[in-house]
DNA sequence: GTCAGGCCTCACGCCGCGTTAGGGTCAATC
DNA sequence: GATTGACCCTAACGCGGCGTGAGGCCTGAC
């Protein structure tokens, strides 16, 4: 009874065989058999394990949390998972920090511009910040002051070019809500329901703490509320608040946790 | 003439004594002094040059590389800079890609969709993509089959989830385009340059090669000569080809090189 | 003189394998 | 039955960037 061999295997899997060597050594992936001769065989069971192996070697994931992960039921593997997309969130908001700071010192070593503070909050006057920030505490008391806080210690992080950058990614996903709505496509719609997991990864980029359903519910509240974001899409076209709303209650329901 | 010792230049600096001896050990960054006990003593410019060491650490360069830029003229500075700020931006995209991956599995586990295999190549038509493929030889010489046998195996690599997301983000960036030209904005115009950034950003995560001016710019011609991409363009909206051709053209002179 | 708290030099350990080095096994061909 | 060449094995070093000891010298305060 055969089964594969090593280099079968790794033609396969696309691992070098030496890696399966290290596998085995650390008790990762067992071969279904080995002969007398000491040769390794896999199975189709091997072979499955050994797809899971590298989805989450994909992911990131070291090795012997891999093999937590594969010997423990689905419930821990959803923790896991989830686990793991914070970090690599993490991991993605401090990539682009270091690129904008490349951006910067380019700048600097290239002897063009100084930065420019008042330039960093364009788009965001000041004065109203701090109304709208007064206006929150006001409706969701002092405990949204720590998220506010958070935001700001991004901001302050922040540096032209991904200001630039974020500001570019929200104004195409709106631009994308603006068409959709103008050809009467339904806020729970696949294409629109698309569009809005792009606003919810946009949210995440810039907010600190994870979107959860309710969270994602809240903004959607908020954006009817204050008369701030209403206006914005108001001024985008006619009955977008109430469009982009429905289409992040329907996508919170249907996508969050 | 003191001059700082290891753990004073630690505590101010913020990196452990070990690190300091590291770095000693490997000629990155020698005491200005060393006593008659061996202990080592650093200098102001010691301490300029660790800042430098740690900044360009924190962008994730190797040590030996450090060590190369930093006694290198300004100009080989900003090549370096330069290149591994695409390094960090190709690392940005894979986490990106990643996360969604991750929040595909997730909604998998919770029980809603099992991976299907057919499905999988949904969108491509295998008899089309045969063809397609005959006709990018016959157009471009056998040289492109490797390309072509490259982006094979990576859809081979592919599950369910990131052809699924990668449907819907291009699809929500052509939506932008054709929400543009309805528009009247022009191809070379802010907006639709930013657009057009995210569709490059696109083809750079399906594409195992990089992205150049030259490759991006044959991409555009072939879109207008390749009868299913211009048929595709077109159902989509008049003149939606021409337009996307000339927002790629000049997105490749401005940003490519 | 003695104690605490610097400082020093080895040197192993970590992670995920790549990469020799040195040698057995299998199938086909001479 | 002997050779060949493709495949298999184990064992062990190497990388990068230090952490973390072990074991011992220096210095200043009591």
């Amino acid at each position: 009874m055969g089964g594969y061999t090593v280099s079968e295997v790794a033609k396969l899997s696309g691992v070098s065989v030496r890696t399966l060597h290290h596998y085995d050594d650390i008790g990762l992936l067992k071969p279904a058999d080995v002969g007398a001769n000491g040769y390794r065989y896999y199975g189709k069971d091997e072979l499955l394990r050994l797809q899971q192996i590298l989805f989450h070697r994909e992911l990131g994931f070291p090795l012997d949390e891999i093999g937590r992960v594969l010997d423990a039921p689905d419930f821990d593997r959803v923790a896991a998972l989830t686990a793991h997309r914070t970090r690599l969130q993490a991991q993605a908001r401090r990539t682009r920090r270091l690129v904008r700071t490349i951006d910067d010192t380019l700048a600097a070593l290239q002897g063009a511009t100084t930065m420019d503070d008042k330039a960093m909050y364009r788009g965001f006057d000041p004065e109203k910040q701090a109304k709208q920030e007064a206006w929150l505490v006001d409706r969701y008391g002092p405990e949204i002051r720590k998220s506010i806080d958070a935001v700001k210690t991004v901001q302050k992080d922040w540096k032209q070019a991904d200001f630039d950058a974020a500001q570019a990614e929200i104004a195409g996903i709106e631009a994308g809500f603006v068409c959709a709505l103008a050809d009467g496509l339904p806020a729970d719609s696949a294409p629109v329901q698309a569009l809005t997991g792009r606003h919810r990864d946009w949210i995440a980029n810039q907010w600190p703490q994870p979107v959860t359903r309710a969270a994602y519910k809240n903004l959607a509240a908020l954006y009817g509320e204050h008369p701030d974001f209403h206006a914005r899409y108001e001024a985008q076209a006619a009955g977008m608040t109430e469009y982009l709303q429905a289409a992040m209650l329907a996508f919170a329901e249907r996508e969050l946790t």
